[in-house]
Formats: structure tokens, C-alpha cells, sequence
DNA sequence: AACTATTTATAAGA
DNA sequence: TTCTTATAAATAGTT
């Protein structure tokens, strides 16, 4: 996307990566505020800088996303916990947990299949490699899940940290 | 950046409007990877749909991003609670999530060897099966990492963390 | 879900 | 650093 095509991996130089990083963090909120323009949904972001320096952008704010989720789960969650809660969240946690266990012999499965040695082609190769980017997806999609749901409940009970307004973006 | 130009304004018809949506959220989580592996640095986006369906985008994890920008904030942020515990609670969990992240990169680095094609040998296969093994064992470790997370939050006497099975992922 | 005509983002250069 | 511009990439409308 501009004079040369670039690989997608660190940038070495130091001064570059910031450059880079400047320039795109800049395009990446200006997506999101876009995004959330046309389509009316909602939307959060926090990114680090390579100097570690923070930068957020938030429509209409973190806390209200945050709002809006737990608002759209049936079930009540947030009593003072007595027990029935407590069963019910016992409950779906155990099926999360249920759900990673099968992962598990998912990827023994795998595991088999390569402690078998005769896979010899590049072909059965490649197979392979497909089943391990399903498993590494599968991962990924299990831990987005229980990650959204540990940080929506951080910013839940934090009203006192929204999103900074995303002026300054000077570095 | 399309047939035509558009305006930035909310996109009348429904079904066009879920349409931009899903593309443009391709989009916007693209470039935050990109991001993310161009300038080492750390991204969480959390976007909710039209339909109000949430989708998370997280490098190294979207709690992990969150942990880190809360815990930078200088202010007390817990009025009600008892803050010295809270802090205690945030600073185990940051913890934690930095060893989740360490073990990623880990994972990358095998899933980089499964990419090279040129694996043909057999004790390039067995070196293949042991870095696979390495990741399985990894990777329940991190599971065990984020039960005790899980564990961390109930002692916070948080209102209990629902987590939400990623059934219908479909939008 | 694919396909392109266009618009938009941006890498390198000034 | 900020602006410019050639080029790569995203995407709006179409099939």
C-alpha cells in the first residue's frame, strides 16, 4: 500500500517502526471510527505503542460496550452471589471447560498422527499443517471467548476508565 | 475505495449495512494484526455488529491489553472496594497474562517451522513431533494459567465472570 | 461468496 | 517531522 510492498513482520529499524507504527495506528482508528459510523455498532480499542505508550479509541466509550454486553446476556450474573448463581456459573464454566477437554483429544489426535512416522510426502505434509493451523485457530477462538468476557467484567466494575478521547496522537 | 465513494454516515439499508459491516471488521482486524506483528506492539479491539453480536480482536490477548493499560493508570480506579487487594488481584493476573504471552510467541515459533515446507526428513518429522508436544503441554498449562485467572476473580468477589459459549458464530 | 472498478491507505522519498 | 506521490490494499456495488 505504498511504493514497495512490504512483508508482514518487524520492522527492524527502530525509527521506521515507530514511523510505521504512527502512521497506522492512525488509519487503524480512522477504520474504527468509520466502522462504527456506517454500521452503528459499537466499538473499543487499546493498542501499545513500541515505546509502550498507550493509545485508545472508543465509540461511544469502552464502559458503554462494556454495558451493552452484559446487558445482552440472559442470564443475571451480577447478584449478590448466593448460591443458585453460583451453581450457574459453576455450570458454564464446567461447559467451557468441557468444550476444551474435547479440543484436547482433538489435538491428540494429531499428536498420533505424527508419532506415526510415515508421513513422508509433502502432501500428507501439508495436511498436517492444516490441522494444525484448525487447532491453533480453534484455541484462539476458545481463549477470545473467555478473554472478551474477563475483560468486559474488568471494565464493568471500572466506570472511572473510559476510553481517552483520541486527540493528541503525537508520539 | 470501492465502485463508488461513499459517505461516512450510518448505511440505511439492513442487510447492506451487515454487509459493510463484516467487511469492514475483516478489514479493521487485519490491520490491527498487522499492527500488532509490524511494530511489536499490543492491540485489543472489541466491536459489536449491527445484529449486536460481539467479536473480539486481541495480540498478545485482549485481557492481556486490558490488564496493561489499567495497570499503568496512576489513579485509584476501585472506590469502593478495597484498592491495596484490588491491586494485588491486578498485579497476579498481569502476571499470569505475561507468561500466557510468552507461551504464544513460543507457539508461533513452531507453527513458523510447520509453515516451511521443506520439512522432508525423518528426523526433521520426530524434531516436528517435539515441538508439537512442547506446544500441546504449553497449551494446557495456559489453560490451567487462565482457570487460576478465573479462580483470581471470583476471590476479587466480582460479580462472577460469565463466560459465554461461542456457538452461532455466524453473522 | 466472488469479482473489479475505484477509492483509500501508506512506504518511500523530499 | 510533515508533505508528496507512486503503488499496494481495501472495499462498494455488482453478479
Amino acid at each position: 500500500m505504498g511504493r514497495r510492498k512490504i512483508e508482514i513482520e518487524r520492522v527492524k529499524n527502530s525509527n521506521t517502526r515507530q514511523v510505521t507504527f504512527s502512521k497506522r495506528r492512525t488509519g487503524l482508528f480512522k477504520k474504527a471510527n468509520e466502522l462504527s459510523i456506517l454500521c452503528g455498532g459499537e466499538v473499543a480499542i487499546v493498542v501499545f505503542s513500541p515505546g509502550n505508550k498507550p493509545y485508545s479509541f472508543g465509540h461511544p466509550g469502552v464502559d458503554a460496550v462494556a454495558a451493552k454486553y452484559l446487558q445482552q446476556e440472559p442470564k443475571p450474573r451480577y447478584p449478590s452471589s448466593d448460591a443458585s448463581n453460583m451453581d450457574e456459573l459453576n455450570l458454564e464454566l464446567a461447559e467451557v471447560l468441557a468444550q476444551i477437554r474435547e479440543g484436547e483429544k482433538q489435538a491428540e489426535t494429531y499428536d498420533e498422527i505424527l508419532k506415526q512416522n510415515d508421513v513422508t510426502t509433502l502432501s500428507n505434509l501439508e495436511e498436517l499443517r492444516c490441522a494444525y493451523k484448525e487447532l491453533q485457530d480453534w484455541i484462539k477462538l476458545r481463549l477470545s471467548d473467555i478473554e472478551i468476557s474477563e475483560y468486559l467484567m474488568f471494565l464493568a466494575k471500572e466506570p472511572v476508565v473510559g476510553v481517552k478521547a483520541n486527540s493528541a496522537e503525537q508520539e
